[in-house]
DNA sequence: TAGACGTAGA
DNA sequence: TCTACGTCTA
């Protein structure tokens, strides 16, 4: 693991390019598009504060994209039960959470990979895949009741103009 | 991933070697030498019985070797506390246990990976590498009280002989 | 649907 | 120590 404990990496990434795909979160890992293993959203402290440098959109949870996909609706992170806490909480604006909307004041970029859930060839099997769909902008971001009652975190990011035509669009209905 | 939902293999997997390193799990599943992510033990149904075909000695149980490595102690699975069951409970000899009771009574190899905690070069970070050390057999089991006072199962494996000598032998006290 | 010797980073 | 959009197989 020659990238272990790098820095994230704010904006580009050298060598990856838009509509690279990859089949496993470690991957992401190992040429530093998005470090965390599980983690949705990526970030690194500048100064006093906290930038996010990437997000993973895998599915599953209340994210959905409009307009050809430029437009990307993402969920916070937390608030989900645990061992200790059995039953969702309200989000807060910390962590993950707090580093978008960092960014959204900085205006700084942000890394977006999407995951797609695959019909696997032989067996019926569902597998994941995750493509490089290149910077966003976070735009704003508010709170919404979810699905379990709790309020969750609401961002909208938009893909930054001047980059390659993405594939033919991944359309989410409630990704 | 070409290699999803292959059958685990019984005994040798071609072109692995013994000493033969890895930095992550994935890379196990990859090559067919331990398909499950975490799980520590993996076995393949085989008739009416399921047969242990590998296990990960991966370091922070009640694991350890004796006589140049040639012996290996090795902990049950199951019985960890969880969202349901806070406690630690008493191991069943189900599942991964079984199937090591199962290669035990059919006399069938064993694949060992054992989990070598290492200092990273440059920051003080320890990393882990997993390295491929051959077919075992089982040769006994019973109980023990673990440390946390639950009943949990305790296998003797000795590694077969005729294979290639491993490098300085990795001493696990209490690995 | 749940359980499992995962991983990194805060 | 804990959280986190993991990922498999049974």
């Amino acid at each position: 693991c020659a990238n272990a404990g790098i820095e994230a990496i704010l904006g580009d990434v050298s060598g990856v390019k838009v509509g690279d795909k990859f089949n496993f979160r470690v991957e992401l890992h190992l040429i530093g598009l998005h470090r965390p293993f599980r983690n949705g959203i990526d970030f690194v402290r500048r100064g006093n504060t906290i930038i996010a440098t990437s997000i993973v959109a895998s599915g599953g949870y209340d994210d959905y994209t409009k307009e050809n996909g430029d437009v990307l609706y993402y969920s916070g992170q937390g608030g989900n039960p645990s061992a200790k806490t059995l039953f969702p909480e309200d989000q807060k604006l910390e962590r993950g959470n707090l580093s978008l909307k960092n960014s959204m004041d900085e205006k700084t970029p942000v890394r977006v990979i999407r995951g797609l859930k695959d019909m696997k060839d032989t067996k019926g099997k569902m597998v994941h895949t995750f493509s490089y769909h290149g910077l966003y902008k976070v735009e704003d971001f508010w709170q919404v009741r979810g699905p379990h009652g709790n309020v969750v975190f609401r961002f909208r990011l938009r893909r930054t103009q001047g980059q390659p035509r993405l594939g033919p669009c991944l359309t989410y209905h409630q990704l």
